[in-house]
DNA sequence: CCTACCGATCGGTAGG
DNA sequence: CCTACCGATCGGTAGG
């Protein structure tokens, strides 16, 4: 349980950590280009150049925060796809998901909702492809659904598909952390709309007696 | 009809109508500080410097950015409030020329939504007063439709407003002006899924004769 | 609208 | 991790 000596010592370890929180609260705060680099060293209370004995430079900052993000949604609803569960359940969990994930780290999502167009050609492709994998994923719920026959039948997957992920996405701009609703609120309250309707069922027809 | 002489000649409110339009496109495509006043003077095919002339420096181009966003939002929404229509005509209506604006303005929605939180001081409030607006006002449209009985009894009309607002802001990351669905398409099935749900629904009891 | 310039600040590096 | 520095670029101005 020692670490070796050629390992990098825990407290450079922490050190490239602390760097990566800090940029992404002030990378969203702030955004990218509106952040310096002796902002962010002067939050951590070393001088400008310090920064890249820990990194390579600013890009590389953007370029692990954003993908930190996309790998925290993975590994949050792609385990659902193999998971045996009706397809409500899976919509319901796959928002629920998708929520906390956003809730967990507000600052790191709004980084990268918005400053994701920054990044360089490669990391930048990266994340073109994982947002359509996203949708792809958000599709094949609504059309198991569909097939199952418990979505409606003339549904446009599609635009079903964009509504779900509009609902948790746009959580970044107003959610609060701190306050009463949890993630799992949210969902549970956003799923009940989305799958009932907002709207008083009107009956077949007037009310019979209850069974 | 023929213009005085002490007013900005045609020429000068056109060149200062240009600055705008491409500082919105700009700015939309790169960021608001990755944008450098350079940058926009060469679309311009002047000098830098030169754009001093018409604008008294880049956050005013900002601000009026945002500004004109957030009145056309206005133009659209408000006078609805007193338009004599059903609750769900409303609130279709209200969605369809939400998601109007910004499509017909994707550039202008985009700085909108990226880069308000750059604004000094006045124009910052200014936008969360509007902001604070917008919600109140689709709050009331969910009231008032709750009150008058066709949307459920139970609805949390805060959350709802939520979800109506997400699935129409959340459409300047997606929509795509010259594709096939007008904005008013996107309404209608937006519109037609939050109202009456995803869900099949369940009939109240096996499908007798019809009528 | 241009030329020429201002001080400030940027990301990043050398050498220790 | 610091000092001292690099060239580049920033928003903006003076004077024409």
């Amino acid at each position: 349980m020692e670490s070796g000596r050629t390992e990098p010592s825990r407290t450079e370890l922490s050190r490239r950590e602390q760097i990566y929180r800090v940029a992404g609260r002030l990378f969203s705060e702030r955004g990218y280009h509106a952040t310096s680099m002796r902002d962010l060293a002067a939050e951590l209370g070393i001088q400008g150049g310090s920064l890249y004995a820990h990194i390579s430079g600013k890009e590389e900052l953007l370029s692990e925060i954003v993908q930190r993000a996309a790998r925290q949604f993975d590994e949050a609803l792609f385990s659902l796809r193999t998971e045996d569960l009706t397809p409500q359940e899976r919509l319901r969990e796959a928002m629920s998901r998708h929520l906390t994930v956003i809730a967990e780290n507000m600052e790191t999502a709004t980084v990268f909702f918005h400053e994701w167009k920054h990044l360089s050609q490669e990391p930048l492709a990266a994340v073109i492809t994982w947002r359509d994998g996203i949708e792809a994923f958000y599709r094949e719920l609504i059309a198991e659904g569909v097939e199952a026959g418990v979505y409606r039948t003339g549904l446009n997957i599609k635009m079903a598909a964009n509504l779900v992920l509009s609902s948790v996405n746009w959580a970044y701009t107003w959610y609060r952390p701190g306050g009463q609703l949890s993630p799992q609120d949210v969902a549970a309250s956003f799923e009940q709309m989305l799958l009932s309707g907002l709207e008083q069922p009107v009956p077949a027809r007037p009310m019979q007696e209850e069974n």
